[in-house]
DNA sequence: TAACAATTTATCGAAAAACAATAAAAATAT
DNA sequence: ATATTTTTATTGTTTTTCGATAAATTGTTA
């Protein structure tokens, strides 16, 4: 598949750490972790939407669509 | 909930209609539909991916968080 | 090296939700 | 009016999130 999760970037941007992040999300580490590695299937938005207030961004800050041959 | 799904202006500007995508996309209209009308709850990476295929488009023309006092 | 902190991986279970299939209602266009 | 498109609704199956928990791994620091 192609839809990569850049949790990565928006958190060293931030200046955050996944702990940190948990924390304040409500989420916890190891789902975080789940996401942040792309191991993830889906998304709930109710998640998506803590995620983007906490780190003050947007869907696409997150999610990138890659394309495949 | 303040994610926002833009369906609609993508499909405008593509010139598409929800058949015509549920069609290449292989998703039912009922559930296109949902997604379009922002009672979806989640998505799976899956049928965001064949979304943005289809549509060429990324994850961020088609989601956005709206920030809610 | 040893101790600690942070992250990743794994497993289990429950609750939630996607999605298909289908049909009917509503809205839009011709 | 008729046809087309879209929305809404229902049911059932399958999938997946997410919490809780714990262990393993990696990284950091004293």
């Amino acid at each position: 598949m192609a839809i990569r999760v850049k949790l990565d970037q928006v958190l060293l941007e931030r200046g955050l750490s996944l702990t940190e992040l948990s924390n304040e999300v409500g989420i916890t580490l190891a789902n975080l972790s789940i996401l942040k590695t792309n191991k993830a299937k889906a998304i709930r938005f109710s998640t998506l939407n803590d995620i983007c207030r906490v780190l003050q961004c947007q869907p696409g800050d997150i999610l990138e669509y890659i394309e495949e041959e």
